[in-house]
DNA sequence: CCACTTGTTGAATTGCCGTTCAACAACGAG
DNA sequence: CTCGTTGTTGAACGGCAATTCAACAAGTGG
């Protein structure tokens, strides 16, 4: 029997043991005894929690993408130079590898955007707060004459989540000669032309 | 009763059938009696065809890409300007909008790429495909020097390919100031960038 | 230390889904 | 026309998953 928790910390397990599963399964794929068999307990303990299992789904996906869009602020956070921080984030945009089980959701998850509103609805807002986090870095360097934009913030910043998002699928799935270091450097071949500022970080 | 019907007929409808329903449910979500009445059968009937209905979705997605991609080459088949081929192959690759199903389906596979090998092989084959079908578009306008490309035609392919998909997972899921005719000239945006060519179509 | 609340289990229930198969209807060859 | 073949149905079976709930264990306030 699994030792008795607070609401609070069962609720949290619950969300981590509905990831793995999403992960595992899809998130229409799931079913209410994998996530009960990942959080160690009974199906019942898990619908005493959440009666309705697309309520934990959605909590659990709201969580990852609050968690993944956080991590990029937090690696951001403590840069100053422009260029290293146009390149630190392109670089965390991208998944380490094929198992990168964050970037594997998010991938899930646009996949079932077309069926499915709200999951729609998350991912927009996702994709809108990256973009403004591009547009900032890009408009700072401009500002200290660093980038030089070959058109306006937005496009250049709608255009290089696009591509982080884009080589994040072909990578989850294993391209044989795409890894993540060759999709950076292929993000970079556009920043590089839509900055005019060769990237290279000057330790 | 259904009339009967010549076993390839019976066949290509439940492809179709078959991809009516995964554009519904998912592809890890169809059920073989949603197969069954999307083609006005029985579940038995579909099992005659189909004893395992993952054969089925395989041939149906096969097909779809398979579709896809035919579709693109036919549009570009006429054209000699090597400006309008970039242009119209670029519009080709978008979904036309939210509903269209062609793409609804493609992101639906991308989505389940990180669990399913064949699924993920389909999709890295499609992309090589376009990545070099723009290829030869990007060289043959390169040697008529009509572009000036800013580096490699495989890394403006792949980044060109690489917008269209990012883009068509948004427009799918119905980013609201995001449309098709939007995520046109955002990749335009890149494509005159590469190929220092304003690409306006002359009439 | 006692009553009450909260978290968890395990068994029973229900319903749906895949699978099998006997029967039958439509077609084609001889 | 007839017989074997092919495509289709509908009913029956088996299994699995969600749901419900009585019982119980583990804390918590008085």
């Amino acid at each position: 029997m699994a030792t008795r928790k607070t609401r609070s910390e069962r609720r949290a397990d619950l969300v981590e043991a509905a990831r793995r599963a999403m992960i595992q399964h899809g998130p229409g794929g799931v079913l209410l005894n994998q996530v009960a068999e990942e959080a160690g307990l009974t199906s019942g303990a898990v619908l005493y929690h959440y009666p309705d299992l697309s309520d934990l789904l959605l909590e659990a996906n709201q969580a990852g993408m609050e968690r993944f869009y956080a991590e990029r602020m937090r690696r951001l956070a403590g840069l100053t130079d422009p260029v290293e921080k146009l390149v630190v984030t392109i670089r965390s945009g991208l998944p380490t590898d094929a198992e990168d089980s964050d970037v594997r959701l998010l991938c899930e998850l646009g996949g079932s955007a077309g069926r499915n509103r709200v999951y729609a609805a998350l991912l927009t807002t996702l994709f809108d707060r990256q973009v403004s986090m591009y547009q900032t870095i890009l408009e700072l360097g401009a500002a200290r004459e660093i980038f030089t934009l070959a058109t306006d913030s937005q496009t250049i910043g709608r255009n290089l989540v696009a591509l982080e998002d884009a080589y994040g699928y072909r990578i989850v799935a294993r391209h044989p000669t795409l890894d993540a270091a060759t999709a950076e450097e292929l993000i970079l071949s556009y920043a590089r032309q839509a900055t005019g500022n060769p990237l290279e970080l000057t330790p």
